[in-house]
DNA sequence: CGGGTTTGACCGGCGC
DNA sequence: GCGCCGGTCAAACCCG
């Protein structure tokens, strides 16, 4: 949390691309990578992208590089805090093209556990949340003092779970953009040190545990900061994919010797924040010019030889 | 009437 | 221990 919200304000990210949006077309993703100079590539791409990739949604970035935009990153490492930023953010860019970009903030938090349980009573009871636990706990009439104590051991567990988040920055004036789920709004807090409140959404599809926030940043109200915390276990919801995405879905992919990417890259289609959530294995860090280029999809240990590769090259060009 | 939003209260973590 | 702050709950309210 706290490196996330260091690295936006120190406004180390950035760049331009093109982008369909289908809020607005002059809604800029500005594309931002944060995560330890160390981070595992691998995490990346098991825990964001196989789950989203392999079983729901169309996959890919949306982001079609603009023809006359050379600029694509512009990274920083800040040995300081140890996070590597990916991208820097060139706020003097007044763009009225349709642009866009494509990018993350990977917070790469501990996960001491494998397999976090995404129950329903977890995800509407609020997993992380003690408070509904300790009521239902007491409310169940056992014993006050051994439910205090499951309560507390449930918490040590679930505190050592904790979700992948990926934090996107838009520019737009939208300040809760469609991505095609639904989302329920369950709070809104006023925001230190920032005029604009943080509103948090939970997905509203059951056993999803996905949750989302957003909030404005104070520095550029243009720009909006999306962070997704952890994996949608579900296709988008019929009705507003087909509206949004008339394409093949996830298991046309599967079933089919299509790339996710490839296929999104040559299909020009609506963008949402979750399609970047849905990026297979480690894209989400990825140049998609590059990958428009390249035109493979990812897999594995290959995916990472690949990242490994592009970094250097790509993601972490020095600044002139 | 069902589903979404608003908003004050509450809780846990953390720094001092 | 205390206060601050981020995150969540849940009742009340709104809306189609």
């Amino acid at each position: 949390m706290s490196n996330e919200t260091k690295d936006l304000n120190n406004n180390h990210y950035t760049s331009s691309y093109n982008h369909y949006n289908s809020i607005d077309s002059q809604n800029m993703f500005l594309p931002y990578v944060s995560g330890p100079c160390t981070y595992d590539a691998n995490m990346i791409s098991s825990q964001i992208g196989s789950d989203l990739s392999s079983s729901h949604g169309a996959n890919g970035f949306g982001f079609y590089p603009s023809p006359s935009s050379t600029e694509f990153f512009n990274p920083s490492i800040d040995q300081e805090n140890g996070f590597c930023n990916a991208y820097n953010y060139n706020t003097s860019l007044k763009s009225h093209e349709v642009v866009g970009g494509g990018g993350a903030i990977i917070e790469n938090e501990t996960r001491l556990s494998a397999s976090p349980s995404s129950s329903e009573a977890g995800r509407y009871l609020g997993k992380d949340s003690g408070k509904s636990l300790m009521k239902r706990e007491a409310d169940d009439g056992g014993d006050e003092q051994r439910s205090q104590k499951v309560v507390k051991a449930k918490k040590n567990q679930e505190k050592k779970i904790r979700e992948p988040r990926v934090s996107f920055m838009t520019k737009t004036e939208v300040d809760h953009l469609e991505d095609g789920y639904r989302w329920r709004k369950y709070g809104q807090k006023a925001v230190k040190n920032s005029p604009y409140p943080r509103s948090y959404y939970r997905c509203t599809t059951q056993k999803c545990n996905v949750k989302k926030r957003v909030e404005r940043s104070y520095q550029d109200p243009t720009v909006v900061i999306t962070t997704y915390e952890s994996q949608h276990n579900h296709p988008i919801p019929t009705t507003r994919r087909t509206a949004m995405f008339p394409g093949p879905a996830a298991s046309d992919y599967k079933s089919s010797s299509l790339s996710p990417v490839s296929n999104f890259i040559n299909t020009p289609r609506s963008f949402s924040h979750d399609d970047l959530f849905r990026v297979p294995h480690s894209s989400v860090n990825a140049n998609p010019y590059y990958q428009q280029q390249q035109n493979h999809e990812f897999q594995h240990d290959s995916d990472y030889k690949l990242l490994k590769e592009m970094f250097p090259s790509v993601f972490f060009k020095q600044e002139p």
